[in-house]
DNA sequence: CAATGAACGGAGTAAATCGATCCGTTTCGA
DNA sequence: TCGAAACGGATCGATTTACTCCGTTCATTG
């Protein structure tokens, strides 16, 4: 019992290093989604302000880092999912898991098929996926979501509505200053995609509903 | 006048050379939208069946390949925008457009602001883009489009649709007999997307119209 | 205050990749 | 049989990449 551990207060030199685990994850899902699966350390560590050393001091290896990322994005999913669920109004809940889930999906799909998968990620996948079929499901029921739109559907759409051409490559040149318009005219596109999955004697979707087969074969890492 | 060219019938070896060119271009398209910027142009030259010799005996460089590329498919953006005209039904002309030009949209796009644009490829944009402007002028008139979605917003959305993880990422592997189910799966997606973009009483969309610099700074060659 | 060691930043390294060239081979027509 | 034209791909220099190694900075401790 002689180590006493108090951490009354962080000693500053390890807060540094938090910040700076902070910074990296960030700066990882930001230069995911700008340059997409060929993301280089190189561009995370500069993006976080950050020596590269520092990066391989927390994490072994680049793919460490992305497992990482992908665990913490699941638990985002889950919990936007549950805050869907909260939301007395079916509907609204659903437009915001979804323009949620959006603001990240971007950054995680480049990782698919690149990046071996934990049992704990599958784990979490499972459970963020139950979740969002229960979103879905009261959707349904309360006759607000079309009722041709699967789970599957929602979840490729948002995949889709996740990369946006037009903000990624702005954000890869200077162009800061277009970042507004820019973030305006994606939220336009999201609005329409939403009004097309209302509920609205729309005709019905074409095809056979997608299976789960399309989503789980893209992500073991196959190679 | 002794250069009697007869073209009786073309030389095979001729003959050979044509179809190597428009397999290198659609290979270019195929590569470009499974690859993105990072196409090689090994593997163009793979997936065309040729050698990386007989790519370059055609074009002095990847970026005139990749120029010739994006020339053609401006006429084919001018020739879908005049099919759409010729649709006696306003809707059924925009809807057609849109879901055409969304085959071949997705394999451009990683092109903005790589290349130098050569003043014909600008004269054709401008021509393609007014054509555009018609189509959607004309939906509009007949009421069938939502009055708030401007000529860009369905321009933007196209480009959105153009790409697909789903569709590229099961294409990078072998998965090719998952092809149809991901295509099915997409088609569905387009046709959510469309029922947003009808007139029917959608709440309106949020912020203002894009405005043009949005696509015009992204193709201008800055680096 | 000197010494310790943890956390830092980034130059350096070996390997991989890319655009482009060069050249030996194949194919057709005269 | 010979020459020209089109072919495929090994090869090269330049660039990029993930990762290592080491000198520096800084809070703590005796």
């Amino acid at each position: 019992m002689s180590r006493m551990t108090v951490e009354r207060r962080k000693a500053p030199r390890q807060a540094e290093a938090e910040r700076n685990d902070r910074a990296l994850l960030e700066a990882a899902r930001a230069v995911l989604a700008t340059d997409g699966a060929h993301a280089s350390v190189a561009a995370i560590a500069k993006r976080a302000g950050v020596g590269i050393g520092s990066l391989y001091r927390r994490y072994p290896t680049k793919e460490a880092l992305f497992q990482r990322l992908l665990d913490l994005a699941l638990d985002q999913y889950l919990a936007a999912a549950e805050a869907a669920l909260a939301d007395p109004d079916p509907w609204n809940g659903l437009a915001g898991y979804v323009t949620t889930v959006i603001e990240f999906a971007g950054s995680l799909s480049p990782l698919a098929g690149m990046l071996p998968l934990t049992e704990e990620i599958r784990a979490k996948d499972r459970r963020a996926g139950e979740a969002v079929a229960a979103v879905v499901a009261r959707a349904h029921d309360a006759g607000v979501l079309r009722p041709d739109a699967t789970r599957l559907d929602v979840e490729l759409l948002i995949e889709q509505l996740g990369r946006s051409p037009l903000v990624e490559q702005l954000a890869k040149r200077g162009r800061g200053d277009l970042d507004a318009a820019a973030g305006s005219a994606r939220a336009r596109i999201i609005a329409i995609a939403l009004d097309g999955l209302r509920a609205a004697g729309h005709p019905p979707l074409p095809g056979d509903p997608p299976g789960y087969e399309l989503f789980a074969e893209r992500w073991e890492p196959a190679s």
